[in-house]
DNA sequence: GCACATTACATAGCGCGCTATTTAATTGCA
DNA sequence: TGCAATTAAATAGCGCGCTATGTAATGTGC
């Protein structure tokens, strides 16, 4: 009988937890993002890169990272290989110096043409009800909020 | 004029992707749950695997890998770490000499009674309404069913 | 019973994402 | 002015998570 409340609520059980519903969703939307990303030869943290940058050009790495919530260390040799691909083109800031500006190549923004077909392809393969989708997005928006307050 | 519609309806902006949510959200979740883990010694993808052994000692690694949606490629280096850490146990099943299955140490069913306070501690971190992590949780599961199947 | 496919796990190598630290440029203040 | 504090990026090193591949054990068909 002690035991009957442990048994009946028990917040260790996997199946209960919102945080590897999360996680597991995450990874799953990743990995259809590697088939479609595949073609452009990009990966998902390199698309969300680039998805800033046809929003605006010429930003600061910092400014990339405040965008997407990563800091210098992962961008930094993302941004490398995304160079190394010809896709951008990274130099320092003549105001400041410690600045490193990050612009397309005309290979780059000629890639938005391709990658256009993408957000399409992804909300096929969520199955969901574009309503649906807005809802849940604000949602998770809300939660990364306030967890990222509380750590 | 001829551009009014791309600028009205653009999907390839960053702040209408669903995905994008998804991806920050579960990066924020994961850095509250690294100091909590700091505790136990363990990091997130460890805990889940703990989570399931405390749920059902001594199974294989596929099984978890199963139950987790992870393959052995992950698995079995993070199953050797925490070998290494003294909180599990591998070996060959005798019965089919290609299996192995992981069962707890002492020292990792005694590390149950630690992570005790864990899901409390992240629950307070959402910030949520029970019945709203309830909800999100379902909506992501279904989520992640069917970016599986389409995958 | 023997070749063949299948299965379970392991390994190699790559790209994040992180903490901690370093380097270099700029700022601020006595 | 000079020198400490701050800032922006880069680097080192670790642990996933993946694809592709390897290896050994088990099944299967003839």
């Amino acid at each position: 009988m002690s035991n009957r409340r442990a048994t009946t609520f028990s917040p260790l059980q996997l199946d209960s937890q919102l945080c590897f519903s999360l996680y597991s969703a995450q990874l799953a939307m990743t990995k259809v993002y590697r088939k479609l990303l595949a073609d452009l030869g990009l990966t998902y943290p390199q698309y969300l890169v680039m998805l800033v940058l046809w929003e605006a050009d010429g930003v600061t790495v910092s400014q990339i990272g405040e965008r997407l919530f990563l800091d210098s260390a992962t961008l930094t040799p993302l941004l490398k290989r995304l160079e190394a691909a010809g896709l951008v083109q990274r130099q320092r800031a003549t105001e400041d110096e410690r600045q490193v500006v990050v612009s397309l190549t005309a290979e780059g923004r000629a890639l938005k043409r391709k990658a256009g077909a993408v957000p399409e392809a992804i909300f096929c393969a969520t199955g969901c009800e574009l309503d649906e989708l807005v809802d849940l997005k604000s949602r998770l928006d809300g939660l990364r909020e306030r967890l990222t307050r509380s750590a």
